[in-house]
DNA sequence: GCAAATCCTAGTAAAATGCTAGGAATTAAA
DNA sequence: TTTAATTCCTAGCATTTTACTAGGATTTGC
């Protein structure tokens, strides 16, 4: 039941691209510098964020990324459902409409994921991006180094 | 972000333990077979639930498992809490008292883990294997085997 | 043309998961 | 008092997942 580094280090990255990217692109390499992150994995970990439509990318020299959206149309739920795949306690058949579990009629514990999966998206959907740089913006006043000292 | 078959199983079988411990304690095997999960792997559950003061143990012969408490005293969460450990998304040392991270004054993101670990743990918490129980034996007139075809 | 960037695919060490295995200790019942 | 049924305890181990590393191709501003 634990998030994987793909999502602690994926949203830390957002967090930073959306702070640095109003003026200009920025590169894999700025952040996983300023977050201190391989710079290889973050490249993964941005793929998996373009693919689902969060950030856009600018090829060549001076190229990088941008937010593809507002910044507080972005929910962290988005973001972690993006790095992270569902956020569904079980893979659980009997969730879906068509093909359901055999045992869904019988299955009782069904009801437990299903509560604990409602609960996790409806807190992750009601947090947005923009929030979370307002609070980097207010609390890094002159601590930017601060964050690499975080595994999360 | 999955619970492990140590959560899913254990819940079934403690489910199952309920049901059947009000005559008499139950045997390992006999919840195994019921649920079509493997004996020695049970057995390490059964285990960690009886360090949680969940159930109890009656050794030797006829011996088994009885619940420790009532059955509406235990909580889906105690029982997760359990088996899986902290529910806790991040092991994020920021969300202690004393000990706290370095980097807790300027992290972000340990609000979004904070939010999501204290939604998880309400829900849970609000759900009583009690009700499991009884659903469970509303639902399950005439298909006993059915559980046996569910992984969760 | 060169340097700075993204893009794409593959490999791989370490950790976690999901068991299996062997046998000791306990106890009710024959 | 033996036997059989049970829990208890520790260790091992194959498979999968995680968290990267690596190499190189492609694009593009200067």
């Amino acid at each position: 039941m634990k998030i994987s580094t793909k999502g602690r280090y994926g949203l830390r990255a957002l967090i930073d691209l959306a702070k640095y990217s109003e003026i200009e692109p920025v590169s894999i390499s700025s952040i996983a510098t300023r977050q201190g992150i391989s710079e290889r994995y973050l490249e993964q970990l941005m793929t998996l964020l373009k693919k689902a439509g969060i950030i856009k990318s600018i090829r060549g020299a001076a190229g990088g990324y941008v937010l593809a959206k507002e910044v507080e149309e972005i929910s962290v739920g988005d973001v972690l459902r993006a790095l992270e795949g569902s956020l569904q306690p079980v893979e659980c058949v009997a969730f879906g409409g068509e093909e359901s579990c055999e045992a869904a009629g019988g299955c009782v514990t069904k009801y437990v994921w299903q509560r604990i999966n409602e609960s996790i998206n409806r807190t992750v959907d009601e947090i947005s991006l923009k929030q979370l740089v307002e609070e980097s913006k207010t609390v890094q006043k002159g601590n930017e180094s601060i964050s690499m000292k975080c595994n999360n």
